[in-house]
DNA sequence: CTGTTAGCGCTTTCAA
DNA sequence: TTGAAAGCGCTAACAG
């Protein structure tokens, strides 16, 4: 059986080609009854036009290519369906690359060049797929300027960045500091912070936010409740252990990462310090186990939803050629739960 | 700047457009030197033949449409990555269509009709876009039989199924089986199964195997060992009580989701029963929280990726009108961690 | 070895 | 209100 195409719908209603796509498109005038009978003719193949050859024709193709460094990481898929929500409001269509980043290259992000080609391909593939635009999504904020090259096509980066490039991010400075804030409006002024590695811009970020809360809200300020972490368990597992053999610890800790803050619970839990009876934590990225481990870790929800919107509306503008409306980037939320309570009311 | 197409290049090339399809697709011998030049032209201009006009004349897109009923659900990712896999091994194009089922209808998944619109849609805009096949992938294992019409495109089904159509699994009953077979290998005799809803099923094949077990092994069966949940963490919690009231309580217990199993553990805490020491408990699932509840919970993990490779595989050879191969449904693994002992020498 | 040319399925201009 | 036909960028049959 043929695929049916609009000469066979032409034919059988007895019209040209063109009345065929002037009905289906509206973009003319038609006799009513005329259009009557090629609906009816439509109906009755089931017939959708080749989307290809309406494609090569407009020379518009109302697809979005979607790279993924990995979408098997935790901030991908919500990213994708934000993506995906704005698309299909707009009747869009996403070609999906994923580039499989950890399984290949393992957690060595840093060694851009060994993937480089790569994301190269990735780009050139969908450029020759006629993509009016990318989305390039990245497993960890990090700096990829250089890494691509697109020929003009409008690309947008999120959770990650890269310079002269359109990129969107959440505010991190502002998510540590109300993590601050809100522990501080449970009474604590004695905060430390186990950061992720300091070479990452969320940790500067969020290190800055958190600096900038000590200063506004006056709180006490020890270097000694600054440690440096790198984003794994045992860190925060380590660090929660120096901090709290410090003459005079810390009645509250933020934690860059969750993943960090479950090594922080595992540390607490051996030295017999109850969470959040005398040491209050706040996680980040609210990770899907932040609600299972005991207790429950309050945490900084990250709009990777809001993030796909808005990656997706500022390409349209782009692909448009609209001037840029700066927007906001979106801002993470606190999502109270168990691991936070009052200071203990007995100083040591 | 005008986009630059095959005949740019023919012009500055010196040659007919034909020389140039030629020596980009290998299709006919060249004169070298002539190749050459074109090559050093296509270079030059960094020239990608255009996929959508290559498409029209071939009447092959190397795409398939992937239908996620919810990206954001544990299962797709993974299932997606393997898609991913294989279609990067097969230079073909993965054209997502993400349906959000939990964001539009919730968890009323019965309700089919609801999002039948959608899905079909779905379908018909990927048809029009002339992917060569679609992989469909479920939230949950359910029967889907004449949501679709797909019109002869040839489509597959994972994570769910559809009656007198492709559908790919992992091996459920299996799964459950092993998982007894490895309580019955640390000594235990006295197995109670916490199971998903009865109607669903992955219940059913997952009770199979435990049945099945339980003959092989002569184990002691009694009608009170075996629960049935809802699949949420809260009938979990409540299940284990029962069990455990029991005169006779069971030694281990299988319970078929990570989700259920949550909830036991945390019922187990509040009674103070020890885990692993006074109780086993498998989960099933592997989800990643699994990871991080105390004790860490052993678990079936579910061959994701592998489903995904499978089903493109299965897709492919559909068509390309190849004979069905028929595959085994790929295996379950368990994941040993810390929720399983032998059973407690003293019994009551 | 190379060039000419007919179409892939559609849209749209131009003419009727 | 309708139809004929050109052409989107490419491939491949055919001719040289």
């Amino acid at each position: 059986m043929k695929k049916i195409g609009i000469k066979d719908i032409a034919l059988r209603a007895n019209v040209s080609t063109a009345i065929v796509s002037y009905v289906m498109n509206g973009t003319r005038n038609v006799k009513p009854e005329t259009k009557e009978r090629v609906l009816k003719v439509i109906e009755e193949f089931n017939y959708r036009p080749n989307a290809i050859a309406q494609s090569l024709k407009s020379r518009r193709t109302n697809t979005i290519g979607v790279i993924a460094e990995d979408i098997t990481v935790f901030n991908t898929p919500e990213i994708i369906d934000g993506i995906n929500d704005y698309a299909e409001q707009h009747d869009m269509h996403i070609l999906l690359t994923n580039l499989r980043l950890q399984k290949k290259v393992g957690y060595n992000y840093a060694d851009t060049a060994s993937y480089q080609k790569h994301a190269q391909n990735a780009v050139s593939d969908l450029v020759s797929n006629q993509v009016e635009g990318i989305v390039y999504i990245g497993v960890h904020p990090r700096d990829l300027t250089g890494l691509i090259h697109t020929n003009d096509k409008p690309i947008v980066y999120t959770y990650c960045y890269a310079q002269n490039e359109c990129s969107i991010q959440y505010n991190d400075e502002q998510a540590s500091y109300d993590a601050i804030q809100y522990l501080v409006s449970k009474g604590h002024s004695r905060i430390a912070v186990i950061s992720g590695l300091m070479d990452s811009i969320p940790s500067r970020l969020r290190f800055n936010g958190y600096y900038k809360a000590l200063t506004e809200f006056q709180l006490y300020f020890d270097p000694q409740f600054i440690k440096v972490g790198d984003w794994g368990g045992e860190s925060g597992y380590q660090l929660l252990g120096e901090l709290m053999e410090l003459p005079d610890p810390p009645t509250a800790i933020l934690v860059m990462n969750d993943l960090m803050a479950a090594g922080a619970l595992r540390a607490a839990a051996e030295r017999g310090i109850s969470i959040p009876r005398e040491l209050s934590v706040v996680g980040f990225d609210n990770r899907e186990f932040s609600a299972y481990l005991n207790p429950r870790i309050t945490t900084m929800d990250l709009p990777l939803h809001d993030m796909g919107i808005l990656a997706m509306k500022t390409l349209c503008n782009r692909i448009s050629g609209k001037e840029e409306t700066i927007e906001e980037p979106p801002l993470c939320k606190l999502i109270e739960r168990d691991s936070v309570a009052g200071p203990r009311t007995s100083i040591k």
